[in-house]
DNA sequence: GCGGTTTGTCAGCGTCAAGGACTAAATAAC
DNA sequence: GTTATTTAGTCCTTGACGCTGACAAACCGC
């Protein structure tokens, strides 16, 4: 595991993890494929692959459908992660309730359980229930505990990234203090990697979903409260402290509504999931879920059209400041609000064009996520297997 | 120059970097001291600092003042970068003038020259000026040409950093999509670098001045224009088309004065160099500078402690999203107009206490820049520095 | 079946960093 | 003054690594 930085052994190491990286990202490809796009020699390159095969880590995929060589030669042997070489476990702690993914080392889900529970108040059962369900679905898919390498989990709280433990949040405030990622290994017995859920939202959605390609992208969570998460120049950018993204805090309207940080005004009081269904309490009942107003933007309903606009104009308005110093190419947006549709994102795009200087305004492109419900806990499943890559297969 | 990524002489590459790397951050540094810091064997740091010592790059410094060990033992052999073994040139051009630095490549300016010359409209007058001082500093310091790295250039504009062309920007027009690296690498003889000014000065700040130790910090240049550098996760972040830290288009006045930009309101309408001291036109005339204000406020004038702290808030304003997104650990302030002190830096700090969420409020901390006007031809130096380490010592 | 072509492996070679033994140069104790 | 001790730096050997070049394997078209 450890090992001396500029040693003949570290230097293997990255070229396995360069190899394993090639094919997670290419997908079926060849020995000779993999130093190409490497710039290793063949030779060290089946020397590697070797070793990831004799592990498990890598199979040889089926040679049909395989495309012969213009010219003939030899066909090449394709390559591809072991689908039965392993798996990681994806957990995304919500207000309202638990999801726990079980993929495969690509990203692929092989099982999904989803349990409503108060979680703010039960911290032990709520983690009682993840290690269940997460053990049940290694088991259901029929593999080998042995080769679950990590479970990564997404929470809605900042988390102090050295001790693991999370921050003072309202959200989740009887867990306080909590070392998620201690009381979780013991009872899973693999490596628990804990972060905020807004941070991973945006490595799936960049990973797999709507930010693909994307090296400097915002993600912005529109849910109970209002998060957001950064990438930049291609990585998670978590901030010095491990809190990044409190997009919700941004003061947007001059003495507003005091929101629950203490400050007047904030982005969360006017678009938070809460604040925008009040909205049609007057008309629509004190009970008015997001679906309800979906289905109000379905039928056309004016009112709606106009509050989910406004909505919109005020998370551009957040944003302006950030997308004039950051210049991200895309900015992608998700949470259960997000599922309101194109009215939102027009009002988003509509205050970006019309506040952020000229040549910017015009390189921010502004997208709904792609993976819905489910980009947090995939973006736990992104996290566990960086952190598998880097530390097993690393060695 | 050009190797295999994965190779053994890649490898060597990474460790004598790291090994000229720590002798510049820790200076007079014995090669078991290098050893322990970066990890590495005193066999292999000997083996390395015997081919560096060759090339001239590093320097047995004087053994008078070592300190002997307790306990007694052979004395270190203090290593130094070589003063002689080369500088780098450092150039800033800002609009009313120039500014070229020499310096060793630890960061020592060993010649300064500066030019008052209307930059904006005489792009081949600005650039053969640049390219004879930085001759003449070299032999004034009686160096030999040939060990001089390079040169980096700091430029009030955006940079495509690919093409190294500058795009269009209002401060500079008539130098749109002129090609400065190729144009003075053509007159100088050694490669340039070229980098935005408040990127630069972010740079400068966090490698000599009031940045030192703060991995996430932002960078705010007070100048004719308004700018901003950030340092994020201890590199500079110059976004994905190298133009992020458009801090002074940020919307800060609802309705306020038509901007160059062609919005309304930016910040730089209400706090760039001109739009500030043309605030004291009715009362002290139209050609009041800069100076003048700080004479004011050194006469504790009500009227002049109130523009400034105002314009503090409204920089404060405009970083509070930043702020919230990124968690910067330090925020500093540069420029021309820095130089009004205090009531500035309280108007910014009031700002961000104020609207900031509670937990990042605190850990920010606003200062003033510690290298004044010379911020930014330092910054280009730590760039062509960094360059040169990367690509010149790395062989 | 045979040259042509591409893939993958094998053996030999040069390079690299590490570990241990050794020399160098100082201090501390006697 | 001499000797033991301690730390710094070098020399030599060792084991590991990746690369080059040669060679076998597997397919094409003729």
């Amino acid at each position: 595991m450890s090992e001396a930085p500029g040693s003949l052994t570290s230097l293997r190491s990255r070229n396995r993890l360069l190899v394993v990286e090639t094919v997670q990202r290419r997908g079926r490809i060849s020995r000779v494929g993999i130093a190409r796009a490497t710039g290793l020699s063949r030779t060290t390159v089946s020397s590697l692959v070797a070793d990831l095969l004799a592990e498990g880590v890598l199979t040889e995929a089926d040679g049909t459908g395989r495309r012969a060589s213009p010219g003939g030669g030899r066909p090449a042997t394709p390559l591809t992660l072991n689908p039965e070489g392993g798996g990681v476990l994806g957990v995304h702690l919500r207000h309202a309730g638990i999801r726990v993914l079980f993929a495969d080392l690509s990203g692929g889900v092989l099982g999904e359980r989803y349990h409503e529970i108060d979680v703010d108040h039960r911290p032990d059962d709520a983690l009682a229930y993840v290690a269940d369900a997460a053990l049940d679905l290694v088991a259901a898919g029929g593999h080998d505990a042995g080769r679950v390498f990590g479970m990564g989990v997404a929470v809605s709280a900042p988390i102090r990234s050295r001790s693991h433990t999370l921050r003072t949040s309202s959200v989740l405030a009887d867990w306080t203090g909590v070392d998620i990622a201690a009381r979780l290994e013991a009872r899973v017995g693999m490596p628990v990697h804990v972060g905020n859920d807004a941070n991973l939202g945006a490595l799936a959605e960049w990973t797999f979903g709507a930010g693909q390609g994307a090296d400097d992208l915002i993600y912005v969570m529109l849910s109970d409260g209002v998060g957001a998460g950064l990438i930049l120049g291609g990585e998670l950018y978590e901030g010095a402290t491990g809190s990044a993204g409190e997009l919700g805090h941004i003061p947007v309207v001059d003495g507003g509504y005091v929101c629950r940080c203490g400050n007047r005004g904030c982005l969360e009081t006017v678009v938070g999931l809460r604040a925008l269904t009040s909205t049609f309490a007057h008309t629509r009942g004190p009970d008015t879920t997001i679906a309800d107003v979906v289905a109000l933007l379905a039928a056309d309903d004016p009112g709606a059209q106009r509050v989910t606009a406004d909505a919109g104009r005020m998370v551009g308005r957040a944003l302006v400041g950030i997308c004039a110093m950051l210049e991200p190419r895309r900015v992608v947006i998700g949470g259960e609000v997000a599922a309101v549709g194109r009215p939102l994102l027009e009002g988003v795009r509509d205050m970006l064009a019309r506040q952020l200087p000229p040549p910017i305004g015009q390189e921010v492109t502004v997208t709904a996520g792609r993976l819905g419900d489910r980009a947090e806990a995939l973006g736990a499943i992104a996290l566990a297997t960086q952190s598998t890559s880097a530390h097993l297969l690393t060695r």
